[in-house]
DNA sequence: GGGCGCTTGATTGTATACAATTAAAAGCTG
DNA sequence: CAGCTTTTAATTGTATACAATCAAGCGCCC
């Protein structure tokens, strides 16, 4: 453990996180083995501590641990990915509205200042930041509703869909998805419950729609289609 | 560690989930501490393993853990207990309603024989066991509508719930619950959606209104009152 | 050359030792 | 004896050592 090593060192939740954030903006692939003695000596920490992180993740959904066998970044089936969209919208749109009814001024303004910097980041290039914003401003219209439990069940479901467009994406039109967050801003400073949740549901809609959930026919091809002409 | 605890040793999902099970029974009060080297030797293992499970549960928020002090059977505040049950107000009818268009005669069975439980449970006067089965009959449900991120969500809410009642109960009248599963049971035999999402909904408001929620003045008595006669 | 068991290296699972922190008891002082 | 510091015991946080397990490479035999 050098001094670079050293001084990133901290608890464990330090180590989830900047792990969960690391997910979070693809830079780890869905499959990615997380190594406890690698992430260990990443962080400057013992594997004590990298273990009490991974099994953290693992209770998120972002990594799953398999016995005796260790630690890859979670790879959600098409199933699962449905289930995560299915769960959000059961949750966010009447959140969504929840929100609408107590905003303030400085809820507008924090709310602002992501879709600024989301669009920042998404003219700067840099896509995995970009996602990432894109997830905190689903995050932030929840801790606006004032529901810690929902809350923490969004944030959990934000972080899975960040899997989830890793590994099934398929449409490229990132624009959309920022002009979706200015008309929900609209609606949610205007106080228009209703409003902001029919634009909450219609936009995890079209998050849906921009996803390939079709079932593939198991991707391992035959034999006979890679080594035939 | 003697041989009778060896005997129980297991992995740390097993000890977690024997704490669950006992703070679900009411065995472990809210406030109880768990220390770690006293949790180990009862169940025949090393603080390490113990301290998974207590991580485990904290996720799960059934212990609260702060640093170097330790961990205790989560005390949920009576915003928190509230916010659970809004939770479940927005997760279960919904749950219902689906469980409801996919049962099978065998999730009719299944039902039926944790109403039964819970039944026997209740005349034997093992309140702990039928208030685990009470909240096993939700979570049944939840299986049923067969979509596994919500069916994780409702299953910490319940455990959490058990918390809620162990600390603001108030009424006594413990047939009811049964009858509002009897009934559930009745339009998810029916495959009656609607009915089904109806009643859940109902029964929630009535376990709420079950509770006592009212803003306590903070539970310690002044010294005056303590001393004086 | 291909299947089969063995060995080896890498990695995780668990226990334990030591350091850091806390809460409480004891002691001290005015 | 109330209020303060000091000491002490209990407990948690972290690192490390060792055991258990797994995956891959190797040789062996057919």
């Amino acid at each position: 453990m050098d001094d670079a090593a050293r001084a990133l060192a901290g608890t464990s939740d330090t180590i989830a996180g900047r792990l969960a954030i690391a997910i979070h903006e693809h830079r780890l692939a869905p499959g990615t083995k997380l190594v406890e003695d690698d992430v260990g000596e990443i962080y400057g920490v013992s594997r004590t501590v990298v273990r009490a992180a991974l099994q953290k993740l693992s209770h998120d959904r972002l990594v799953t641990i398999q016995r005796n066998r260790g630690a890859i970044v979670a790879q959600p089936t098409i199933r699962e990915a449905r289930e995560v969209f299915e769960a959000r919208a059961l949750l966010e749109p009447r959140t969504a509205k929840s929100a609408a009814e107590r905003m303030t001024s400085a809820d507008i303004d924090s709310l602002s200042r992501h879709i600024d910097e989301e669009h920042d980041a998404l003219h700067s290039g840099d896509m995995g930041r970009a996602l990432r914003l894109s997830g905190l401003f689903h995050i932030e219209i929840a801790r606006i509703a004032d529901q810690g439990t929902i809350y923490g069940f969004i944030t959990q479901l934000v972080a899975q869909s960040s899997l989830v467009i890793a590994l099934y994406w398929q449409r490229r039109s990132a624009l959309c998805e920022s002009h979706a967050h200015h008309a929900l801003l609209r609606a949610l400073s205007d106080r228009d419950g209703p409003q902001a949740e029919d634009l909450m549901k219609g936009h995890l809609l079209d998050l849906i729609s921009s996803l390939d959930l079709r079932q593939k026919p198991p991707a391992q091809k035959s034999l006979r289609d890679v080594l035939l002409p």
